[in-house]
DNA sequence: TAAATTAGTGAGTAATCACTCACCCAAGGG
DNA sequence: CCCTTGGGTGAGTGATTACTCACTAATTTA
């Protein structure tokens, strides 16, 4: 199946999305489908309105703004989408003791794909508007240092110490595991979902570049 | 130095572009700024004219319009920016036949990372800009197809035969690769460019994760 | 039950948008 | 010496923009 299908993105992400006013559930749904597929800038209020079969002045009964619109979207959103670890499917994965890197980022990729198969409006979003909004890019930051830094660093620590990953620095090694990661994802959802993608090779390969790379230096 | 330096882009890159009237060379100097500063939809043509000090009717003397201006801003640079082989440097580089694939991807790494330190603001325009716009990520892809894939494709083979890149289709390779160095060149140059990177040691350890990743597997 | 709050409407507004047009000026070519 | 051509000007245009406001209607609170 080439195309990623198109899913209903806000029910399973947005916090108690179900009980938000019928006006602003179909805002917020029309608002994301419009700024992923035509930008932030270039959708106006008045056609999210129009898209959601609301007045366009509800929309600023709900929003202050349109920025604002903007930014209540993304920021709930932004960990699910960039930090798998917090999600509670990878959590049980990482409560057991793993022999090996490889299950554990497996679960991962095979995760993320699915999720951003099924969010791709979502990722689509962000990837265009966090050049354009600092804050995005902030609170971003602000949610991975509280929330999720402690637990990853115990775990590359625990490998680190099996020798499956070589002595490096804790966001030297994060680095390389999200650029492996994100060039499966991106370029397979976002850039060429209609190629004809091997897609269990490339992720088979993805894992062997990655794992072998990440491991210590073969002494001769 | 933490922060890019901010340097001339266009002198270099766009074709004779000291032999435009010096009109059009502000315009298109001025809307490379803006574009990437703020987004293409989110500038105007206004603020473009009043940036460069021209009257804003001088912008559709130049240019049919305002997208043919990003286009033409775009398209004469996405090649220079996305796909360093087909610079001079490189393919000296490259005639020469090099013993060791570390050399190779060394040299592409570094001289990457300092041309998109120099133009910063062009590789933001073309990420920023490249979702919104299929004709950007299409000609991209014809350019590539029909210029540097032959080239590419000889080199890698010749890696294989070597075995020092384990056997894997052509795309899957490049992927692997040109993920690890965008890994490296975006959070660098474009998302945390204030950040206290320790820049020898990310390049040393990119290049050791990517050769260590793509050679054959160890027999055991 | 009166009052206040909340969801939702849709006409209205001042500002801004991309783009046009009539015009100026200087340099060549016949 | 006229006349075309091309770089450059800046006021003007209709359409669109984000946002406001006076107004229902229904539900909750006092």
């Amino acid at each position: 199946m080439p195309n990623p299908p198109l899913g209903p993105s806000l029910e399973s992400l947005y916090p108690n999305f179900e009980n938000l006013p019928p006006g602003q559930r179909r805002i917020l749904s029309a608002a994301l489908e419009l700024f992923a597929e035509k930008g932030y800038a270039a959708t106006s209020t008045g056609a999210i309105a129009k898209s959601a079969g609301v007045a366009e002045g509800l929309i600023f009964k709900h929003f202050r703004s349109k920025k604002e619109l903007l930014l209540q979207l993304a920021r709930p959103l932004l960990l699910e989408v960039f930090f798998p670890l917090s999600l509670r499917r990878i959590q049980a994965i990482m409560a057991q003791k793993h022999p090996h890197l490889k299950n554990l980022l497996e679960a991962l990729l095979r995760e993320r794909l699915a999720f951003v198969k099924q969010h791709h409006r979502l990722l689509r979003l962000v990837i265009q508007e966090i050049w354009l909004h600092p804050e995005l890019l902030q609170s971003l930051q602000e949610q991975f240092e509280t929330q999720l830094r402690p637990d990853i660093e115990t775990q590359l620590k625990h490998f680190q110490t099996q020798a499956q990953i070589r002595e490096m620095p804790f966001g030297t090694a994060l680095r390389l595991i999200l650029s492996a990661l994100m060039g499966l994802i991106i370029p397979r959802v976002l850039l060429f979902p209609d190629w004809p993608w091997q897609e269990e090779a490339e992720i088979q390969a993805t894992l062997q570049t990655l794992i072998q790379g990440l491991a210590p230096e073969a002494q001769p």
